[in-house]
DNA sequence: TATTTTATACCAACCAGTTGGTATAAATTC
DNA sequence: GAATTTATACCAACTGGTTGGTATAAAATA
C-alpha cells in the first residue's frame, strides 16, 4: 500500500479509464498508465498479469458502478411512489438530478468505448458488458411491464425497447456531448427520455 | 487504376473502415489494412503520405455520405408535405424504412469510434466531425423551429435539443445494437424518437 | 518476515513509414 | 510512326522506434 493509503491497484485503474476513455484501449500504453498513475512497471505487473487483465477488472468494476446507481436509483423511486410510472419517471428524473450538476463533457462510458473496440478483447471481458447492458432490460423492463397492466400506452411499443431507449439516450447523449463539448447535452437527453415516457401513457385528456 | 475499373483507393478506405469499426483505428495496422485489400504497403503509402491522412480521407467521405443521407431524405420529405411537422415525421421514417431492412447488428459509426480515441486525431480531423453534427442540428434544428411556428409543444422543449435527439438515437442504438448484437433496435429507436416528436406536437385531444 | 514497490535492463514482435525499383500506357518529341 | 519522356500505379525489402511483457536485485512498507 502507498503511504496516501489509497489503493495501488485502484490509482492504477483510474489513471487507465480516464486515458482509454480519451484515446482507446489500444492506443493506452502499459508505459502511459504507469507514467499517470506514477508507478513503475513492475508494479503495474505485480497487480494485473496482463493488460487483458486489466481490461477485464476495468469493465467489472465499471460494471459494478453502473449496476448500484440501477438499483439504488430504482430503490430510491420505490420508496417515492408506489405507482410502476411514477417509478419510472422518478427513476430517470434522479439520474437528470445528478447530471445537471456537470460542467465539463461527460467523460465517456467505458462499455462504449470498448463496444468500438470489441475485437481486441476476450469474451469474458465482452460478456460482463453483455450482461450489464441486459440488467438495464430485465429492471427497466419489467417496470415498464407492469405500467402497462396499468397504463394503455397511446402508441404501441414494446417493454424492452422501451428500456433500451435510455441506455440508448445515455450512450448517444455522450458521444454528442464528447464530440460538440457540451456537458448540458446528456440531461437535455434524459429529460427527453422522461418526457416521451410521460407523453406516452399519459391519460387521454378529455 | 488496377484492371478491374474499381479504385484501389477505395479499396483501401472500404477495407480500413471495416476494420476499425471492429477494432478501432489505433488496433488497426496498415498492415492489417492491405492485407485486407489485397495489397502491399508502398501502395498504400502511394495513395495516403500516412495513417493520419487516411483517418481524415475516412472520416471526409463519411461525412460525405452522412450530408447526402441528410440532404437527400429531407428533400424527399419536402416534396411529399408542406407541413414542417409532416416532413420530419416522414424524414425519420425514410431512415427507419431503410434500417428494418438490417439483419445483421449495425456495423457503427465512423464518428462516434474516433470520438472515443478523439486524442489520436489532429484538428482537422476532429472539425470534421464536429461540423456534421452541425450540420444536423442546423438543418433538422431549423425544421423544429418552424414546427414551433404553427404547433405549441405539449412540454416546453428546444428546437436544438429536438435536431440533437435524432444523432443520440442513431449513436446509441448503434452501440446497443452492435453490443447485443441485435440488428432490430436502430430502426426501433429512431420509431420512438418519431413516436416522441408526433406526441409532443399532436393537438390536444378534445 | 511477507508483501509491496522501485529501478533498470532487457527482449521478441510489431509498428508506421521509407527506399529503390518495376510495369504500363499515354503524351511528347524527332 | 518510331523513340523517348512523363505520370501513374504498384511492390518487396528494409529501418528505427514502440509495444507488452519479463527478469532481477534492492529497498521500503505493514
Amino acid at each position: 500500500m502507498p503511504r496516501d493509503g489509497t489503493s495501488t491497484k485502484t490509482a492504477i485503474m483510474d489513471a487507465a479509464e480516464r486515458l482509454i476513455l480519451d484515446r482507446g484501449f489500444a492506443a493506452t500504453s502499459v508505459d502511459a498508465i504507469i507514467e499517470a498513475a506514477g508507478i513503475t512497471k513492475g508494479t503495474f505487473f505485480y497487480h494485473f498479469k496482463s493488460k487483458a487483465e486489466l481490461a477485464l477488472s476495468l469493465v467489472q468494476r465499471f460494471a459494478e458502478a453502473d449496476r448500484a446507481h440501477l438499483e439504488d436509483k430504482m430503490a430510491r423511486a420505490e420508496t417515492l411512489s408506489r405507482d410502476p410510472l411514477q417509478q419510472v419517471l422518478i427513476f430517470i428524473g434522479l439520474f437528470i438530478e445528478d447530471l445537471v450538476q456537470l460542467t465539463q463533457p461527460y467523460p465517456g462510458c467505458l462499455f462504449a468505448s470498448f463496444c468500438y473496440e470489441a475485437q481486441l478483447f476476450d469474451t469474458e471481458t465482452l460478456k460482463v458488458i453483455d450482461e450489464a447492458m441486459w440488467e438495464w432490460r430485465r429492471d427497466l423492463g419489467g417496470k415498464f411491464e407492469k405500467i402497462f397492466e396499468r397504463y394503455p400506452p397511446r402508441l404501441e411499443v414494446e417493454a424492452r425497447s422501451l428500456a433500451d431507449m435510455a441506455t440508448v439516450a445515455f450512450e448517444g447523449a455522450f458521444i454528442v456531448s464528447k464530440t460538440l463539448k457540451e456537458p448540458q447535452v446528456v440531461a437535455e437527453q434524459l429529460t427527453h427520455y422522461r418526457n416521451y415516457v410521460e407523453l406516452l401513457f399519459a391519460p387521454a385528456e378529455s
